[in-house]
RNA sequence: GGAGGGGUGCCCGAGCGGUCGAAGGGGCCGGUCUUGAAAACCGGUAGAGGUUUCGGCCUCUCGCGGGUUCGAAUCCCGCCCCCUCCGCCA
């Protein structure tokens, strides 16, 4: 969320940033309400701090016992009607500006270039190459059937479309890229954290999935959770409303979980295999830093996230997103893509995002050195990475004229040594 | 799920409906004393918001939200969380 002052005095830069993320944001309807709001709280308390000076009187009175009391207090008591009459008023007025607050998207940092989409995306840099093969490569719903350790066709018939069955060696190389990415991450500086997968409506508020993107969580409505969309949610909500001291700063977690979205909108898209399901495992990065650490920390937990794909020697870009193309909640954001042969396109396995202090503010997240005031943190996050596409990117990149899947050398260890998998 | 107890400032802990943003203790910061330190003593030690002639002034916050009252940390209602016991269960 941005802050009232911040869009006092620079209304246009919000109404950039809104146009420019394809938003919908009222900032003159906030405007309004927020000088509302404060003449009508500078007439209440004058009125309250009256009252109050009243009511002390009125206690002086009576224990003096003197019938003065009687009639201050009748004063006092239409005083208090009338406060109550600009409360409600107020309570109103607060709670349209509260609405209209949280649905203000981040504003851009100045240096994300400008753009419509996706195509203004500018590629910062690449890493690998494009494997060559001397057969037409395979896509991973082909690869992983034929080898036994996907089945698209149960997991359908056990939940519905966008759903995964791993079996074997499969479910094996699940569970090794988790604890291949983790060690990775605890190596890098990051805490291990597990965490729960439902959250209550703060937490989904306060990391900015909520109240916009209501229609694309899974919601437990007898109970009021959400099921989490990103580990992001709860990792960062993990310090919610507290005042950490600067000396603790900067935090890193690292956070493997299972990572539910409904892909609301996106039906008749990417439909075959898993690159787009309702379900899927994460590792993810999160970092509450301070103010001025930001930029630099983001470049660090960018860098953090390719070491996962140089690792296991997968070919990959990395995008700076630019204005049109930058979620909600994010200031600037790289997404890093991996190559996928099967496909014949790059997927995104990353968003590496700086949300600077809008996260922080919505959530009550500050921290505060020696005499200072308090101050928000800056929050960051972005998967280390997302297992399906790596998955993807791995069968289709080491897939071998026989059907076999050769495994990068780093992943061995933790699948006992084994080198291939075949059929 | 049932019964009971409880949530007060950085921590502990007190608080007949009135001058309580809150006693007392501890911690922390500053000072006095000291060659230095400790002890002792003195002082300071929340956040948010509004307003300002930038000296302040005012409002709100004692888990959260409502209510009663001239006035609520204190009374009433709802919710959340913690603890104990019972039940159930991995």
């Amino acid at each position: 969320m941005l802050s009232l002052d911040f869009i006092r005095e620079n209304p246009e830069a919000v109404r950039r940033a809104v146009a420019d993320k394809h938003d919908a944001a009222d900032v003159d309807r906030i405007l309004a309400l927020d000088s509302s709001r404060r003449s009508k709280l500078t007439e209440v308390e004058a009125l309250k701090a009256e009252r109050n000076a009243g009511s002390k009187e009125v206690g002086r009175l009576m224990k003096e016992k003197r019938d003065e009391a009687e009639k201050l207090k009748s004063r006092m008591k239409e005083l208090g009607d009338k406060v109550a009459a600009i409360e409600k008023e107020l309570a109103a007025t607060q709670e349209e500006l509260d609405g209209l607050l949280l649905r203000v998207p981040n504003v851009p940092d100045d240096s994300v270039p400008a753009g419509a989409g996706a195509e203004g995306n500018v590629e910062v840099r690449s890493w690998g190459q494009k494997p060559e093969f001397s057969f037409q490569p395979k896509a991973h719903w082909d690869i992983g059937e034929a080898l036994g350790i996907l089945d698209f066709p149960r997991a359908t018939k056990i939940s519905g479309h966008g759903f995964t069955v791993f079996k074997g060696l499969g479910a094996r190389l699940e569970r090794a890229l988790i604890a291949y990415m983790l060690d990775l991450a605890a190596k890098a500086g990051y805490t291990e954290v597990a965490v729960p997968y439902l959250v209550n409506r703060a937490s989904m508020t306060g990391t900015g999935q909520l109240p916009k993107l209501e229609e694309d969580m899974y919601k437990l409505a007898a109970d009021e959770l959400y099921l989490i969309p990103t580990a992001e949610v709860p990792v960062t909500n993990l310090h919610a409303g507290e005042t950490l001291q600067a000396e603790a700063l900067p935090l890193k977690y690292c956070c493997y979980s299972a990572c539910f979205r409904r892909e609301a909108g996106s039906y008749g898209k990417d439909t075959r295999g898993m690159i787009r399901v309702h379900q899927f495992d994460k590792v993810e990065l999160v970092k509450i830093v301070r103010e001025e650490d930001s930029p630099a920390e983001h470049e660090a937990l960018t860098a953090d996230a390719e070491r996962v794909l140089q690792s296991l020697g997968l070919h990959y870009r990395t995008m700076l997103l630019c204005r049109g193309d930058l979620s909600f909640a994010a200031a600037r954001c790289y997404d890093i893509e991996v190559w996928a042969p099967g496909q014949g396109r790059f997927l995104e396995v990353s968003s590496c995002s700086n949300f600077r202090d809008f996260q922080a503010r919505r959530m009550g997240l500050k921290y505060k050195d020696g005499q200072s005031k308090p101050r928000f943190c800056h929050t960051l996050n972005g998967s280390g990475t997302a297992l399906p596409r790596l998955v993807v990117a791995l069968l289709e990149t080491y897939q071998q004229a026989d059907g076999s899947v050769l495994l990068p050398e780093p992943l061995r260890p933790y699948l006992g040594g084994l080198e291939r998998i075949k059929s």
